[in-house]
DNA sequence: AACACGGTCAACCGCGTGAAG
DNA sequence: TCTTCACGCGGTTGACCGTGT
């Protein structure tokens, strides 16, 4: 027996662009209940939709902190990355930009950042792009995933394993495809290769490193800095709750990062599971931004 | 002014996953 | 163990908008 759609087709469903009314009763609804239960929305509202629809535009629209308008720089330096790490796994690469939807990740990468990676992979074309911020981090990321990168070629070969021990939540819904499929070691590998690299963008990540661990312990007491560090190693290493908020990044930097990356990544991981948009990811958007801004680096 | 075209993005669809019974 | 169901994900669609002719 096939599985039935979510709303059965239901008469009367609702379908379409979202009123300002239902905004708003979706809105208060989740205001006194919590997000969750979808089911239950719309049995106890008047809305008319189903509950798919109304986790959507929660999630993708409503929901605090979501910054919209154009990606920075910087914003997309990381899609980039990450893409090439994880591939075309949005909600995990958006655990990273905490303030951008899966949906916006994944729309932003296909009317612009593809194009755009693409047109830089043809040789000829690439040095017209070398003078912008934007530009610099799309050819940063290609001067590592491109295919014509020898070592890039040879982390990506060591990809095509299968998937054993990916967290769930993070690259969940729907079997990798044969291209794609990626595990913790091949990425760890590939992030391996990347670091071990004595390149301006190896640099550069350690250089974000090195801030942020200053910026951390600036502000940070050392037994919290200790806590939250043995926190984030119990992630590393699969103590922590990694079907929870946890991804595939965190499993793999700790071991070729050391302890300036944890800093880094807790900071990340701070944001994502306070559900505090903008505060870690700011500063570490910040770290990142000022080695983008510089030409040579990104 | 009218039309065609392409880009953008909100929303939908189908499927995988895991929990519950 | 099997079935059912809610949820979440990635891929796709289609309405809307801006621009060019």
């Amino acid at each position: 027996m096939g599985r039935p759609p979510c709303c059965d087709n239901g008469v009367g469903v609702k379908k379409g662009p979202w009123t300002p009314e239902e905004d708003i009763v979706l809105v208060s609804y989740i205001q006194q209940h919590g997000p969750g239960n979808w089911r239950s929305v719309p049995e106890n509202t008047e809305l008319m939709r189903c509950s798919k629809s109304c986790r959507l535009r929660w999630t993708n629209y409503l929901r605090p902190g979501i910054k919209r308008g154009n990606f920075t720089p910087h914003e997309e330096g990381i899609i980039i990355h990450l893409q090439a790490l994880l591939g075309n796994k949005w909600a995990a690469i958006a655990s990273y930009l905490p303030q951008r939807t899966d949906n916006d990740i994944k729309n932003y990468w296909n009317t612009h950042l593809k194009k755009k990676v693409k047109r830089l992979q043809q040789p000829a074309a690439a040095d017209s792009f070398q003078t912008t911020a934007s530009s610099n981090a799309v050819t940063c990321s290609l001067n590592y995933y491109s295919p014509s990168s020898s070592s890039s070629h040879h982390s990506l070969q060591g990809m095509q394993q299968p998937m054993n021990s990916y967290p769930n939540t993070a690259c969940s819904g729907g079997a990798p495809s044969n291209n794609e499929t990626t595990t913790t070691a091949g990425v760890s590998n590939l992030f391996q290769t990347w670091m071990m690299r004595p390149s301006p963008a190896a640099a550069a990540a350690a250089a974000i490193c090195k801030v942020a661990m200053q910026d951390f312990q600036e502000e940070q007491d050392a037994a919290a800095a200790a806590s939250i560090v043995c926190q984030e190693q119990m992630v590393m290493t699969g103590g922590g709750d990694v079907n929870n908020k946890s991804s595939a990044l965190e499993m793999v930097v700790a071991p070729v990062m050391g302890a300036a990356s944890t800093a880094t990544f807790s900071l990340l991981e701070d944001w994502r599971l306070d559900d505090m948009p903008g505060q870690a990811m700011d500063g570490f958007l910040g770290i990142s931004a000022g080695c983008c801004a510089d030409p040579i680096m990104f």
